[in-house]
DNA sequence: CGTGCCGTTGACAGGCGTCAAGTACAGTGG
DNA sequence: CCACTGTACTTGACGCCTGTCAACGGCACG
């Protein structure tokens, strides 16, 4: 409903920043960062609009006892970090190096508007995300989790995961022993492949969609 | 962040029609509907945005398998069915007597950006709840939704649940039974007081929030 | 009073977390 | 070049939590 008016015809996720605000924004210039490094972190006061420029972010929240869930990854082109309340309930890291261009939003306030598709791309994410998290069993989690990695990465059939086993785990609600596990299996059940660590080959992508349910 | 710049001071739940629009927005009246009447369907084409005026709502998602997730409740004031695409991914259904007026987005155009607290709460919500249904104990969930609950009622310590044990396990992805044992062993705890199968009594809230984490 | 719905409680099995051991590999320093 | 170390990942054993199946009670309704 909103990309027929704001966006027509194109993703929502790759807006470059030049389409989404004319080109007059005042932008900072792409920052580095590397791997594990924070961009902002829980309690820190927000303001700021982040895009992703290249590498990918997990965006995460620790409950008090130490276990985490990561509520999103982002890959080249999302924005994210935007949000109600004048401080972040979460954290946002560099997954390996990674470039992220920001926005402020108190000099920019009129950008809110073209950020639209975005803070709905990311509530469509979260919601999709409570289904799987909610309602999947471990292997059914990690299925849709490759299904997802691989869509993002293109459709491509063969990627390599960026980050490790803890973040797949803390991001589908499991335990890495798990996360293990449920590859394993799916390794013997001839539907993917593993080439290393972080390698993947979907082999039977159907078979991999129909875990998803 | 947001709240400052668009709705200054005010809850952004509660906001009027009237002091988000100007007043100017072409609104229908208030249409009822009955004990679960669905206001809009997985699937239909998207295009209002609806708001509660009494009574309560479910969004939710099934699985192919038959498993559901209730997304999110929504009470008074709150907004919903706000999203990208052009069509609805998720189900929106009347809990007892409600009342619900909508907007219709294609007339009303500009309204979208009177909508980012709304959306913006909404995602706040999906994010709270994954923390909840991916790293939480049964038990933990239960209270969780306790508070909540009572937060959203208005803090009161003492309220009746709108809906049925069904929907509280769909919403926190557990099964009846479990919720039913869950509910019991907070009150063996004198943690909570039970008053007929809808009627809460929080007794401990502290002890109630310590269970949240 | 029978029927159906909702909720609770019990018995049991299974999936997943926990704990532990083992492998592979990159980096470091001798 | 190779031993040493730390990290990431896998695999196994075991136990608990929660899902499943079943029975039961309370209540509204016909």
């Amino acid at each position: 409903m909103l990309t027929s008016i704001l966006a027509p015809g194109s993703g929502i996720n790759v807006l470059p920043l030049e389409l989404t605000f004319g080109g007059d924004v005042e932008s900072k210039p792409t920052s580095s960062f590397v791997d594990g490094q924070s961009i902002y972190s829980s309690g820190e006061r927000a303001g700021q609009a982040y895009r992703v420029e290249f590498g990918a972010v997990r965006v995460y929240r620790v409950l008090a006892n130490g276990r985490r869930q990561i509520l999103a990854f982002h890959f080249g082109g999302d924005w994210f970090g935007l949000q109600n309340g004048d401080r972040h309930r979460s954290t946002a890291e560099a997954i390996g190096v990674t470039g992220i261009r920001s926005i402020s939003l108190q000099r920019n306030p009129y950008i809110w508007q073209g950020l639209m598709p975005a803070v709905l791309e990311n509530f469509s994410s979260a919601q999709e995300h409570q289904l799987v998290i909610g309602r999947q069993s471990a292997i059914e989690r990690v299925a849709a989790f490759l299904a997802e990695m691989s869509e993002r990465t293109g459709g491509l059939h063969r990627f390599e995961l960026f980050m490790p086993r803890v973040d797949v785990a803390d991001y589908l609600g499991l335990t890495i022993e798990t996360v293990s596990r449920s590859l394993t299996k799916l390794k013997n059940k001839g539907i993917i492949r593993l080439h290393g660590p972080r390698g993947i080959e979907i082999v039977q992508c159907r078979a991999l969609e129909d875990l998803c349910l």
